[in-house]
DNA sequence: TTCTAAATGTAATGATATAACGTTGCATAC
DNA sequence: GTATGCAACGTTATATCATTACATTTAGAA
């Protein structure tokens, strides 16, 4: 059975602007728990890593809001991201440097993502048999684990279909 | 029973020197079966990584290795660094923008990595079953692994031990 | 020797991120 | 209401990381 953890893989079809819609409610619920506050800007700043549905680099929402604001500079849009990263509601992508909505913004953190090289998509699993895995090889060398950065690189189904020869090995 | 995976959190102890010589060695072996040139830079570059037996930084390569011959430039490092890195020589910590001497040059790629947030060492894991089980669970989902980036900041057993009320709840 | 391709040199620039300090605006005490 | 303090944001500059583009050198084959 195919799992909803899919649906990033299948953003084209999908109703977008209520999945915006509902990221921004989560994230003003979220902000009200943990006390802290959820500004014009800021909220215009995750709005704007939810409207493209896939990684998005700094610059990029750079010139979105320079476009809009007068005086928005480097500053401006790291330190709303810096914001949202602690609230939890983004998640930074290391190996792109770009930053994603965060699909489980109540829940465990520091996912794991599956990048899809081709089309750029990226699917958020939270498979704690992974992270537990990691958390007891760890514990057993003695090491105190703050921070899990698994980053999976390669091709969704819908591309690997589109190009069979360019990454899979098994037939289909 | 403590693994020698915990090696790089004893590099202050060890044997350094012989610890460079023999990943050079093995770096001459490695390229020599793949038919591709290990030149004079990029043997020192890959020397310049093990010294420090931690991340480096691209441009501190390059800081030294001005030292030590003129016109050295960014694409010196780099270059050098992607051949290495395509060689399977180094690893690439994108959670530091940084480059460490691979472990295994010989083995199965894309290793896990456990980084000291506090001495900055870094002991390379290739847990079979952390990959395996990232690589069924992309599987289930239609995935095509191309590549795995596992990175685990906190804190190895020394600096925990050295500062026990900075990231650890458990008494000891 | 001549040719070729790989490796390296060289200059410039692009891309990502932070430092440092000033200004604004809001909440609270008085 | 107005002083105070602090968080948020504005603004300028700069640090850090990486690549492009093209010239030159070098190693090895023809």
């Amino acid at each position: 059975m195919v799992e909803d953890v899919l649906a990033p893989f299948r953003a084209a079809g999908h109703d977008h602007g209520r999945c915006v819609a509902e990221a921004l409610a989560a994230a003003e619920d979220i902000c009200a728990a943990q006390n802290v506050k959820l500004t014009d800007l800021r909220r215009r700043v995750l709005e704007l890593v939810w409207d493209r549905h896939a990684p998005v680099r700094a610059y990029d929402l750079l010139d979105q809001l320079r476009a809009e604001r007068r005086g928005a500079a480097p500053p401006t849009v790291y330190r709303a991201l810096e914001f949202l990263l602690e609230a939890g509601l983004v998640h930074r992508i290391e190996s792109l440097n770009a930053y994603i909505g965060c699909g489980e913004p109540a829940a465990s953190h520091g996912g794991q993502f599956l990048i899809c090289a081709e089309c750029g998509r990226v699917a958020e699993l939270d498979d704690d048999e992974i992270s537990h895995r990691v958390a007891e090889r760890a514990r057993r060398l003695g090491f105190t684990v703050r921070r899990q950065t698994i980053e999976i690189m390669g091709l969704c189904g819908q591309c690997v279909r589109a190009a069979p020869a360019a990454g899979a090995s098994d037939a289909g």
